[in-house]
DNA sequence: TTTGTGCTATCTAAATAACTGATAGCAGGT
DNA sequence: ACCTGCTATCAGTTATTTAGATAGCACAAA
């Protein structure tokens, strides 16, 4: 069963007539009456009553052309979604660090979903190294990790630069020295989080090594535990602002060279982009233009 | 679009690989490269993405293989209703006169709808001579009519022997001579009706012009209008046998050699026969052996 | 760096299928 | 008896599909 035997069916169906279908279509009567004959071969069946007027469909050549109708109804929607490169849809998949989905994310998302609500939007949290990997592997469209991210096939682009504060929970005292720490207990983030990378590679540099080490999968439940006095740790100030502000939790600045982070939006290069994904970078960018400088 | 690129398409989308594709389906691995390119090439977009290890789908394949999916859900449906010769389906129009509507099809096509319910049955009553015609246009698969009907494309079937009787009101006495009705009305269906040739026939024999005539179009008004005592008529015993019973009309037989009647069954000679059709006659040959010859 | 492996893309030629044109046959209408 | 309008069949052509060989690319191992 072929389409363009269908398509020729449906004509030699509505026309009730083998030569004008030909005619109609531009081809042979030959063609039409041997391609209708193969189609009744196939279905083992005759779809047709020949007679000296034309043809009539049969019972059975009725059934099928309902169902004729019904095909060709799916396949030209099915041609008209995948023409149209206007209206993004379709699925797209973006990956974040736990710290850019939780403060950063919901607001443009919620935009991008709002003006794009054909478009299957999906959002994984992860920590950076594993959302590089879900890029390379296509698993990922896009996502948004810690840079910077030099990768011969991938594409960064900044879109926030993050400062990042020591938290501790509001008994304890401001630090007057790094040695205060010595003994907390460090939350971080699962293997992989970049952050842990730079909050250890200063504690290096000072010579401190940390007491204990706690691993968190979500932001809510390392805050809570920042909060709840069980250790300290270095998130964005964006993401821990509102803890703050609310007395959870207190913070603390850190060496400058330690506590600037920039946040990338990283693709792959060279590569088919679908229209939502485009619309996505489209939409980054002008967020960038009006973001005004966070500072503390 | 040909439904062989698609179920190409399919294949290199779940393996995620052409090659892989190709092994499968027993192509070379150049046809498949070209299907793709062909299909992409139709869409105007790029459907998988092509790396060292295979390649994967792009937002719009995905959007892609869920129609295909759809696609072939409804052709593997397609075919399966038409290879499926055991269960009766699909459209099934039967014509018939009205007082076989009336008497002897309710049970019959009762029965039938309820054995065979993914049958379309439609029942259209009309004069036997439209019903020849009907049959003969294909516009009707089969019909009712009075016989015998003779015609070199056509297959007749008795169905039933019907007895016709002269019907007046209940006022009118006991026919003691044919001359009774010389001034009646003649009460009949609208032309062709072969019960009106009948009558027509008996009295031109017996040296009587009716009077008036007048034309009905369905049972129930006519048997009305007798009641009513406008005029006379006449019809099969068996059709006016509850009318005689609650005493609304009177009968009186008339000469054998113009009161049989037969009900025969007629479709076309020659033909595809649907299994929905093949059931019908069936059912009619049953009910033909278990029925005792209706008398008076 | 070089080499090997595993993949896709491209090209030409062969195989397959779709299609044409001419002809036959059939049933009604003139 | 002849003409008309239709479908079926057959041989030959054209177009499409497929195969096979080869190239090229990227990674991984030596």
């Amino acid at each position: 069963m072929d389409l363009q035997a269908l398509k020729i069916f449906k004509s030699v169906a509505e026309l009730g007539s083998i030569s004008q279908a030909a005619q109609k279509l531009n081809y042979a009567q030959s063609n039409i009456t041997t391609r209708i004959q193969q189609l009744e071969t196939s279905f083992e069946t005759t779809l047709f009553f020949r007679h000296h007027r034309g043809v009539t469909l049969t019972a059975k050549g009725k059934v099928l052309l309902a169902y004729t109708e019904k095909i060709f109804r799916l396949i030209d929607e099915t041609s008209k979604v995948m023409k149209d490169h206007q209206i993004p849809r379709g699925p797209l998949i973006i990956g974040s660090m736990e710290t850019t989905a939780a403060v950063r994310l919901p607001s443009l998302l919620s935009k991008y979903h709002h003006d794009y609500p054909e478009v299957e939007l999906t959002l994984k949290t992860g920590p950076t190294e594993e959302n590089i990997q879900g890029v390379l592997r296509y698993e990922l469209d896009g996502a948004f990790v810690a840079g910077p991210v030099e990768h011969s096939h991938l594409i960064q682009q900044t879109v926030v630069e993050e400062e990042l504060v020591l938290i501790t929970d509001t008994v304890h005292p401001p630090l007057s020295s790094i040695k205060d720490i010595q003994n907390r207990t460090l939350l971080v983030f699962r293997s992989g989080c970049s952050y842990r990378a730079k909050l250890e590679q200063w504690l290096h540099q000072e010579g401190i090594v940390p007491n204990k080490t706690m691993e968190f999968g979500t932001l809510e439940a390392l805050l809570g535990c920042v909060s709840a006095g069980l250790g300290i740790s270095l998130l964005p100030f964006s993401t821990v602002e509102p803890y703050v502000q609310h007395e959870k939790i207190r913070y603390h600045s850190i060496p400058s060279m330690f506590s600037t982070v920039e946040t990338v939006f990283i693709y792959r290069k060279n590569e088919f982009m679908s229209t939502a994904f485009i619309k996505l970078l489209d939409m980054l960018n002008e967020n960038m233009m009006k973001k005004s400088i966070i500072t503390i």
